[in-house]
DNA sequence: TAGTTTTTGTGATATATTTCACAAAAGCTA
DNA sequence: TAGCTTTTGTGAAATATATCACAAAAACTA
């Protein structure tokens, strides 16, 4: 299916920056596709030919490490997905999976490109984007490495209830295993910590469901452990 | 001391592509300083103010973690250092200091952002300088935190040796208790592993001076562990 | 050179977390 | 609904690493 970025409401900002000439030139040679939860979006090690957009749900980036599938970390819409791979290396250096249903664009590269050479303003909101992400990746692995389980976990449920669902109250969009992977830590680690904090009062939780009940708390363990 | 661009023999991959009457733009307004060992070149939480390069010499990123410092990587020059917080939020997110007697070159952020406006050649170099280091600080973060001790300081030993030093004999430019910062272990760690190392002939090493014996096993261990 | 500070080496103990193993629960699917 | 697969809960044992403590060595510095 393709799509006009012109009446696209999920437009990204360096794409708010561009005019509706700009705009057709983006929009020639794109596809927006659905995928279900659990599909592959983009594979490590993959060629990557495509500008990707996901303009709805939820994605885990996550990277084949030395010993296991690393979850460097979940992606809500609207952004870009694997930017630095598109524009660099080619190769895609990790893969991005749907765990929610999502919608994603793949805009055509050379537009794209284009587009980067030619408009400033766009080409200068892509590069505030790049620096944001290295800083971001930088600071979570400071944290990761430096916490233990108790305080990632902490952080983990933290940033579900106050970045991804903007609830207190939500469903792990993922598999307790999968939470260990995020936060370097064995599944049942994920699993006694998690009964623990239910058992303390600080959090609900039954199956994939979780409320907060005392956030403070949260933030504590997440900075003290 | 001013400093002309044109002249400059350490220059970036993207100033390479810049022509005299571009250089001179960057040229003015700049300076370049000397660092000793142990000096401070960018601390965390200071406004950055100008884009720094480093011309010659050695330097340590570093960010203070929720418990303790955290070396992000060493870097060697020539290549830009902070580029994401000058360009992007301005608050240094991390520190960088000198390992060794280094020269910088500190460049007028206002002539260098026109430059990224108005040069795209010169953009798209740092465009893709951004994206290899996210990258790089994604694919570091996997392998630190899944590997163990041993693993990761095999990886430092050859990362000196390979990309630092180029040589399979050198003079550790960090201390132990450093070397713990960067790969997430104690001090104590760091000696016995490397007196283990000692011991089973794959590195000779008294004081800070490291001698690779036998590359293949390092390269093992920093696959296995 | 003497005196002070920083760095390193190494044993003993403590501990967070992994791993293994199996049962129970939940989620699919035919 | 029955039967399969995946996910989760939880105990017991194993383990890598941190921490503490102190001595020795090396690096400064006045």
């Amino acid at each position: 299916m393709s799509n006009n970025c012109k009446t696209c409401v999920f437009k990204s900002k360096a794409t708010q920056t561009l005019g509706d000439e700009n705009l057709d030139q983006l929009s020639c040679n794109n596809a927006t596709v659905d995928f279900r939860k659990g599909d592959s979006i983009i594979k490590q090690g993959m060629f990557s030919t495509n500008v990707v957009y996901l303009r709805s749900g939820l994605a885990k980036i996550h990277i084949t490490g030395p010993y296991h599938e690393q979850i460097v970390r979940i992606v809500k819409a609207p952004c870009y997905l694997g930017l630095p791979t598109t524009i660099g290396d080619k190769i895609n250096q990790y893969s991005i999976t749907a765990i929610k249903d999502v919608e994603v664009c793949f805009i055509d590269f050379n537009a794209f490109r284009r587009l980067l050479q030619e408009t400033e303003h766009f080409s200068y909101e892509i590069i505030l984007e790049l620096c944001r992400n290295e800083l971001d990746a930088i600071r979570r692995c400071a944290n990761r490495t430096q916490k233990q389980t108790r305080g990632n976990i902490a952080d983990v449920i933290l940033e579900f209830a106050n970045n991804i669902f903007e609830s207190d109250v939500f469903t792990l969009p993922v598999s307790q295993s999968e939470i260990g992977n995020l936060v370097d830590a064995s599944r049942e680690s994920i699993s006694r910590t998690l009964a623990e904090f239910h058992k303390d009062g600080i959090i609900k939780f039954s199956g994939k469901k979780i409320e907060i009940l005392n956030k403070k708390s949260l933030l504590l363990i997440s900075q003290t452990g």
